[in-house]
DNA sequence: GTTTGCATGTAAACGGTTACATGATTGG
DNA sequence: CCAATCATGTAACCGTTTACATGCAAAC
């Protein structure tokens, strides 16, 4: 899913600046599934810009930047909604710390340790920021997708909890 | 975590060719944590080989092509060590399915049961080849990663199952 | 007879990240 | 006084994906 489509889905919720966007993406609960940069955002916002997809609108500020505020367009949600309606991408859970765990019999024991701890803390912080919002506030489709992203953080902190020692202690031999 | 340091990894446990590389990203058990196209592989290779991180034997084949098994060197296993000592780059998972269930309510509800039955297929066919694995011949780091792939797995199955309904029909009114 | 598996590679295109540039204001 | 917040943007770089090229053998 590239960024000018998840520009214009945030869009459809209401208008925004660019740097609102941001925003969202770092504290509105859906940061264990989707995020992206300002190097990336703003070049979406101006292309669908020129596109027709949305609008702007520039609004000077007092002792603040101006900022653009983007509005989507009757095209931009057809074609939001086009993108909707035709395959997804596939998702893809990119992990360099599992990818580290499968090696874990070849590093330090103190390092193994510092980086299960590195992972339950983020993850942990990320817990926390979903269940920091307002259920209310929410449509039935951002409860679920926050409700999905809890169930399988919780999950990986249980998990980990439950079998970091496993590779913690370079065991010396198992009773199956 | 690059192709190139993946590469070197998968090396640490043996030798192997480009192609096998990618097989073992197929159905090796990781496919959930980590993937690699040829087109990143090959190349990743050759340029080890050029920094002398692995090194290479050509081996001739009749009735099939000719094949180039890597293997890894000492200063590679260095190198890889070194990689895993400095600090991963986060984790990512990137959703495109998530992203769509928060617009749930702009689809038509066949559309997006389509979607979920979709996801669900997915994901229990990366189950069901995590289970394929037999646990004895894996090291405990592979153990623990492909039980934490089936935590999480298992996790968000669970959770579409118990909550699918809410989002696929158009509900009037919430009793809370 | 067509698809799948084996096997390696290249080139172009793509999308995105990182770093940089600018600058006032508010809070600690 | 320094860091963070607000606010937008560009350019270089990077790694990866996609499509293409080649070709035989076995299985269906």
């Amino acid at each position: 899913m590239d960024v000018r489509t998840i520009c214009l889905g945030i869009l459809t919720r209401g208008e925004a600046t660019g740097y609102e966007i941001k925003k969202l993406f770092e504290e509105g609960g859906y940061q264990h599934f989707i995020e992206a940069s300002f190097g990336s955002i703003y070049p979406a916002l101006n292309r669908l810009t020129e596109e027709g997809l949305v609008s702007v609108r520039e609004e000077a500020q007092e002792k603040r930047p101006d900022r653009k505020v983007y509005s989507i367009t009757l095209p931009g949600r057809a074609g939001f909604l086009a993108a909707l309606m035709k395959p997804l991408p596939e998702d893809r859970h990119r992990s360099p710390f599992a990818f580290a765990m499968l090696f874990s019999q070849l590093l330090p024991p103190s390092r193994v340790s510092a980086m299960l701890d590195d992972h339950v803390r983020r993850n942990r912080v990320l817990l926390e920021q979903v269940s920091r919002q307002d259920a209310e506030r929410l449509v039935p489709g951002e409860r679920f997708v926050m409700g999905l992203g809890e169930a399988m953080m919780t999950a990986a902190l249980t998990y980990i909890e439950a079998h970091r020692t496993e590779i913690e202690n370079p065991e010396s031999e198992a009773a199956e």
